[in-house]
DNA sequence: CCCCTCCAGAGAATGATATTCTCTTATCCT
DNA sequence: AGGATAAGAGAATATCATTCTCTGGAGGGG
């Protein structure tokens, strides 16, 4: 078996011989590659079905038959469907984390900031059938239950610039001095994205339907000083 | 046929003959009550093992294995599963709101009465396996999504002991002018049932885990006046 | 008192999905 | 080229929810 050689070189350099560890390099590398391509597919086929239906609820054989895999592929590449769903989730968030940088990055009045991210933040939240944005905040609750490391991991990003933010508002003396900044941004994004779901409960009769507005005015006066 | 008899009657007398009503009102009575115990039945059933598996992912089988009956009767009682869910969210939640009412009702200052709410809604909410208030936060999401009209009509009550709150809290300007008090309460509410939520995708590392007293802080600067 | 109807128990049948397995084919690396 | 590894097709399995069929029993009307 070449499994003993290897041990022996291995102890021989401290680690992989060199040849080996390019080959494997390479070889990993390419198969990352394929891989990505792959987990791309069925992301994209994913997504294409969750905007074509309006809903989440798609069954992983249209993902494999939309994505031309197969189920054997599927599950090579994700643990389970909630793998899929995670990884959407997590890339939706980020693309909304980029977004909010990228509009309010450079505003120098961290609450203007933090008020602009909030609108940003509500109108990507709420489960609208519109397809601009993935409405990814639909399936959040089912695996928030499920999972609820793997959804904080995917809510790192945002939290991120948002934090960034109630930091720099803190530091302008604009936080109330009672709240941690970086709790302040949490509670400020998990009320942002839930309020915005809870929209769906509401907008039948004229009472309800929160606006972005209304959920910063919210906030606001809950962490702004004075 | 007794249909026809039955129309005459009826023509004569404007409405059922009394014996008729009478029997009829007997029968369906008892059908109730009956129909009420066996409902209470499976609802206890499921309330157990919720309580016992500290989860609400039980099968039907399970619920109705526990509550001595059969599955032709679950289903004759429930319109499915969801069905199930949604009375024992909605009885959860009526149950909040009527200790909120016991232990806050004759508060004379109404901040001081949604300080309490919010702190006693919290802790029922926030997902913890020590049994004494049954984690019905748990399912609500999953609910929240496929049934919004019935969840919505299951936070009616609770609503409605925040809204008297906040309504209270208006009359004597405690109430942030630009804030409607209703909606206010609606907000309020859920916020702190969701931010209880999401005290599961937080309690890993010292950072997150959110307290009561944070999520009145949050909330309270965000409607008290001043 | 007997029959008849309706309720409900037991549990098999169905249907939808996720997940795994088997066999075979294509692809890539050395 | 040759061997390993990935991947396609799709059957098999497992888990539930939901429905169906058959059956026994209890209560009420004749």
């Amino acid at each position: 078996m070449a499994r003993e050689s290897e041990l022996l070189v291995v102890s021989a350099t401290g680690g992989e011989p060199a040849w080996k560890q390019r080959a494997v390099e390479r070889s990993t590398r390419a198969a990352k590659l394929r891989a990505e391509r792959k987990v791309e597919q069925f992301l994209d086929a994913a997504q294409a079905i969750i905007v074509a239906k309006g809903t989440t609820d798609f069954t992983v054989q249209e993902v494999v038959d939309r994505s031309g895999q197969s189920l054997r592929s599927f599950y090579q590449h994700f643990g389970g469907k909630h793998e899929l769903l995670l990884a959407l989730f997590e890339d939706a968030l980020r693309r909304s984390a980029e977004q909010i940088r990228a509009v309010a990055g450079d505003e120098v009045d961290p609450v203007v900031a933090l008020r602009t991210a909030v609108r940003l933040l509500f109108e990507s939240s709420v489960p609208d059938p519109s397809a601009r944005h993935p409405l990814f905040t639909e399936f959040a609750p089912q695996l928030l239950v499920s999972y609820p490391a793997e959804v904080r991991a995917a809510h790192a990003p945002l939290l991120e610039v948002l934090a960034e933010m109630t930091v720099r508002a803190e530091a302008v003396g604009q936080l109330r001095p009672s709240l941690r900044p970086r709790r302040a941004a949490a509670m400020v994004m998990e009320t942002v994205m839930f309020l915005a779901q809870s929209t769906a409960i509401a907008d039948d009769e004229g009472s309800h339907p929160i606006t972005a507005d209304e959920v910063w005015d919210f906030c606001a006066s809950g962490f702004v000083a004075g």
